[in-house]
DNA sequence: TTGTAGGCGTTATCAC
DNA sequence: GTGATAACGCCTACAA
């Protein structure tokens, strides 16, 4: 079965390939009423879908965005199996697929890799989740193309930024521990790395602390991966060598479930305890026992708006100076976090 | 800033197009040492890198692979919001990125839709998870390029098939109840659809019940949709009208998640009071608190071989004929179901 | 308003 | 071995 191509409509309309393209890409004041529609109905009936490989040839538009997942700090090659992305992805996913453009997520192996495949496949745009070595943004600005960061504070006009303020929920976070009595807090988190969020979430820590007058412990900060494992294995630690320690921040949910049921391992209590707060509200979060009480941003929201941010970038409506989108955050009292009276 | 193409290639190393695309394309009989490492050479520090969309204009063939998602039964658009298949596509995408192939993954609203995006975007294969009309089948059968059925009983020789043996799931799951001292086995569903996975399950529950001579009864099957959400409204059902009911079989791990925080809800606590054991193993369920009792099946294992066997399809290096891959399943004990005597 | 024709970057078929 | 050149399907000046 041969494609219906836009001659064959042609020839089914006895018209010319021209004003086939034209009745079908709006540029109608170039065809008159009567051929537009005998052109619509002939096309419908001869089912024709036009090739993007062709289109894309000559006007260089995929419409195909590109969406970089880190590889955890494991290495863990699974794109997705952090909830957080998937949510994302989703979002994205969902907003641009309703304006007929679609997703190519892939992790990232090598920075080459991508560069590549942006050039290949004729990117429309990217979205980049996370931060990456400082080379990569230097390659990815010789594309041409737009391009938003999620999730990073690499400072560059060149990109279109959107995020959430990563300190002010750290502030908050913490300082909900604090006023519930607690003041030997740890913090458990993934590798604090420049320009990152969890680097934003750590100094928002800090800062909760000394606006208390709570000294700054560095033997409190258990920096290593946001991963469910590195949970774990602090939650039995603090469990066993810390009973001094009532308060917990996890700098991602994910960490949280780890460090509950390390603790728990130990035969201690969340929030009877210990108390624990975490980072995103994944959906997760409310399903897990107890429900997480977390710093809440909305994920959804956030892929959404980086899709349509991406789509205004690339119909060049918006303009070319750097901008940032800030989304709100939430403290989300839930049922981690207990008041202590010390 | 002009991509390089292959003529600049050409021009810079003396030779002519054609030798470009033949010493590109491993057709490098057709060509001397000599040139051929020079044009590696030119190629190389031009940093040339080939067209896609050109490409698959001609020989048809555009490295990209599309995934169907199903949008969740309550009309959830977002497609990566159940774990489930966001490790599947994780899997599925790790796999292809390994051979240069690239994913777009959609959910669908329309058939119709998502049959246009395969002719339009010339995807070289799709894999389909879950069940569909069957209308869609037909369709689908009509873009003649190989497809694969992931968690479908649909039986038609033109697809591949990949998938579990759910029934005998759905068998060991209810057995493992029943071997633990439960007869009043209450079954939390998604909805039955001919030709699902989850008609299979319970079947299973089903054949387990009759085995032990158990009556089957329907009262016990609360079916709707593998939701948490559903699981919840069940888990306070049975807490509330149901105090014979000792044991539950969810059949998707996010229903018994719902369901065991349906019971704690209303004061009855897992395994304590009542066991329940789910189906999937996705990562959350070993996380979760009480760590899930469940039905393992190797999730990013069945993305690996979806992919991979779409790859053999798609270089036609597999039989035209019908076959189905049965991945194996493994019952996990893990502290969700308790022993009782009765 | 409509049609002709050139070109987008590749690959593949021929001659040479 | 190597190189013109004709497709592939579409868009878009430019002509008619």
């Amino acid at each position: 079965m041969k494609r219906t191509t836009i001659k064959d409509v042609a020839k089914a309309a006895g018209v010319s390939i021209a004003a086939i393209s034209y009745a079908l890409n709006g540029k109608q004041s170039k065809v008159s009423a009567e051929t537009l529609a005998r052109i619509q109905a002939t096309a419908a009936s001869l089912n024709y879908i036009p090739d993007f490989s062709a289109r894309s040839l000559v006007n260089k538009r995929t419409n195909l965005i590109g969406i970089i997942i880190p590889e955890t700090e494991d290495h863990n090659p699974m794109i997705l199996e952090n909830p957080f992305y998937s949510e994302i992805v989703s979002a994205i996913e969902y907003e641009l697929r309703k304006h007929d453009y679609h997703i190519i997520p892939t992790g990232m192996d090598k920075a080459k890799q991508y560069i590549d495949l942006s050039i290949q496949r004729n990117l429309d745009g990217i979205i980049i989740i996370g931060i990456y070595t400082d080379s990569l943004y230097e390659e990815l600005k010789e594309l041409k193309i737009p391009i938003i960061l999620m999730d990073s504070y690499v400072n560059d006009t060149y990109f279109k930024n959107i995020g959430i303020d990563d300190e002010w929920g750290g502030r908050l976070a913490t300082s909900h521990l604090i006023d519930n009595g607690h003041s030997r807090i740890a913090l458990v988190t993934g590798s604090i790395k420049k320009d990152g969020v969890v680097e934003k979430r750590f100094l928002g820590y800090k800062g909760a602390l000394e606006e208390a007058g709570i000294r700054y412990n560095q033997g409190y900060v258990f920096e290593h991966s946001i991963s469910y494992e590195h949970g774990v294995r602090v939650g039995k630690i603090i469990a066993d060598q810390h009973p001094e320690i009532s308060g917990i921040f996890a700098t991602a949910d994910m960490i949280s479930f780890g460090v509950i049921s390390g603790l728990l391992e130990e035969g201690k209590r969340v929030p009877e305890d210990i108390s624990v707060i975490g980072f995103d509200d994944i959906m997760m979060s409310r399903m897990f026992i107890p429900p997480l009480t977390t710093i809440r941003q909305d994920i959804t929201m956030k892929g959404i708006k980086a899709a349509q941010y991406l789509l205004e970038a690339i119909q060049g409506d918006v303009s070319e100076d750097f901008e940032k989108i800030v989304l709100p955050i939430e403290l989300m009292k839930r049922q981690s976090v207990r008041r202590i009276t010390s």
